[in-house]
DNA sequence: TCATAAGTTTCCATATAACTCAACTTTTAG
DNA sequence: CTAAAAGTTGAGTTATATGGAAACTTATGA
């Protein structure tokens, strides 16, 4: 569980930075979006604030938090309401859009 | 404040009501998608689960909650975690997806 | 019209997310 | 190496999300 969870969370991670490294410079495409998924909220986290060269502490002064809580938000994620993601992401200026995706009606058979 | 809230739910609840219309016996695209803001979160549970055809009763019973648990979901949605909201639309077989989205990149200037 | 189903609200308990403080470890430059 | 900066951890507090129970209101349809 815990080898597994490190994958995905490496995977996630790398994909972003590709993308990243990839696009510096590349000035007609300057906005990327990625996935977000529960467990690897804190990546995330850490990542975009990293991009906006911010430490913890800085992030922290923006929010309103100690820099300890912003360590906790992208370490252990366990479970986060929505306020405390939109508050984050909004200081680091990031959209967090949630989708809802729907596949396949159940119609009932007349 | 509760004028303009009400206001955007009304549009983004019609909004979905014009697709899911739309889309009934269109088959080549059985899928919608909407965005989810925190305010319309509860707009959002109750009409897939009105598509559905479950009653906040029977959902409650897939989810393991009381109605009133739901009608509360449905309604006085102000912070909800994120555990909660993939619960209910997993139970809803619908697709939650969290996207990141990060315009302008802020690189310090030499 | 009235009985039943569906949804809402209030009061309450409990679990836990959000947070601070302070000590600690790790990283980074000089 | 070594001091300062950055990040982590643990213990403890506070705020609040989750949830149940039950009484209530609002559809629905026979």
């Amino acid at each position: 569980m815990e080898t597994k969870n490190e994958k995905m969370k490496m995977m996630t991670l790398d994909q972003m930075k590709d993308q990243d490294i990839g696009k510096i410079g590349t000035v007609e495409r300057d906005k990327y979006e990625f996935d977000l998924r529960m467990e690897v909220l804190g990546d995330m986290i850490k990542s975009v604030r990293k991009q906006r060269k911010l430490t913890q502490e800085q992030l922290g002064e923006l929010i309103g938090v100690q820099k300890s809580q912003i360590s906790k938000l992208e370490r252990n994620t366990k479970n986060v309401t929505i306020e405390t993601i939109l508050k984050v992401f909004r200081a680091l200026k990031a959209d967090v859009k949630f989708t809802v995706e729907m596949n396949e009606f159940e119609f009932k058979m007349a």
